[in-house]
DNA sequence: CTAAGTCAATACACTTGTGTATGGTTGCGT
DNA sequence: ACGCAACCATACACAAGTGTATTGACTTAG
């Protein structure tokens, strides 16, 4: 019997912290004691929540997971109509750092470079990366792309989208970039 | 007088593993007494080749900023002819891990994620990138593609680069990505 | 031969970080 | 009012990591 069911207030501040942490400085930057310094609570908070510091890496896992793929392609899934904008959609998400709590964009590159280390992690990058594809490739099919053209596009189209979140550009940067991939593409497909 | 000047074997030891380091986990866990188990020396030769932990950082920082495009481009530009070699030879390098020892593709993630954190690496890496972008536009150039659009195709296709290193791809996908990307460039190009 | 220079191992003091144990506070049900 | 559960702080023991100081081995110059 738990007094309040979403009372795990700090349990995920927690997380946040561990995102932001992740972001800045790899899987080893995240620290518990650094991590309580900068959110003002103790240790003794941290192994109330968590058994110990794999327990939340595990957790931070599963919830990237589960935002990176299911939540954000829901939320173009419902919000959009055509083709055209979802692809939009989903450039900005991408890039737009959708979630500065959890770290913004560069937690998902630290998640790329964890997964260099370890297997699990790998395999789970690996499976988001090809959900995004599929997703991507289905996009430019349902704009009337041939299907050999839309999956390897898809490839190009999703890769770019890697490098735009790895690199440090500002908004308007990430503005312009997108701006000129997305009418080349509509330009490749319908030239009108 | 130093005693001979290729001497420098086990500082290059030290440079080679923090590259090791930062490519698996960050540049939070280039740790002197963890790579002192690996590489078999102990902190006593470390603090002789360098004052501290941010000295090493430092001269990683200057390695790479001299590798990532000098020496890159120089190797492309005397051994290649056509434009359309070059840019084959450019993302063969850049996503074929071109140094085990420093890391391969990983330690330029990692580098990403440090810049980051800090803005005097920041800057590096958006130098460098820039540097590598005009390359490639200049091949672009080189192949007859108008200049405007050389501008913003050698954006599309640098921020796909990005994107192959940061995925853990093996060889085969890799050079099924990479054959993909040129063929479509060059039929964009030069369709006969 | 000897003196200085190069490099690495060892021992030390100190800081940072992990995990456990314990105790205190708050809020809610009864 | 009582008791329990959730939550957090504090204190502790220990491991991991940094930097310094000392020593020693092994060149090489003179």
């Amino acid at each position: 019997m738990p007094k309040n069911p979403d009372t795990h207030s700090n349990k995920i501040a927690w997380i946040e912290a561990g995102f932001q942490f992740l972001a800045k400085g790899g899987i080893d930057s995240v620290r518990i004691d650094r991590m309580s310094k900068k959110i003002g609570l103790t240790r003794g908070s941290f192994y109330w929540h968590f058994k110990s510091r794999d327990e939340l890496l595990n957790e931070m896992l599963k919830f990237w997971e589960h935002v990176a793929t299911t939540s954000i392609i829901a939320l173009i899934e419902q919000e959009n109509q055509n083709p055209n904008e979802k692809l939009a959609t989903l450039i900005k998400l991408s890039t737009q750092q959708p979630d500065e709590k959890y770290g913004g964009k560069y937690a998902e590159l630290g998640i790329r470079i964890w997964g260099g280390n370890d297997d699990k992690v790998a395999a789970i990058v690996a499976k988001i990366d090809g959900k995004r594809i599929a997703y991507v490739k289905q996009l430019l099919v349902e704009m009337k792309l041939e299907t050999t053209n839309a999956a390897f596009l898809a490839e190009i189209i999703y890769n770019a989208f890697i490098g735009v979140m790895s690199r440090d550009l500002n908004e308007k940067q990430i503005k312009q970039i997108t701006d000129l991939a997305s009418n080349y593409i509509r330009a490749q497909i319908m030239p009108d």
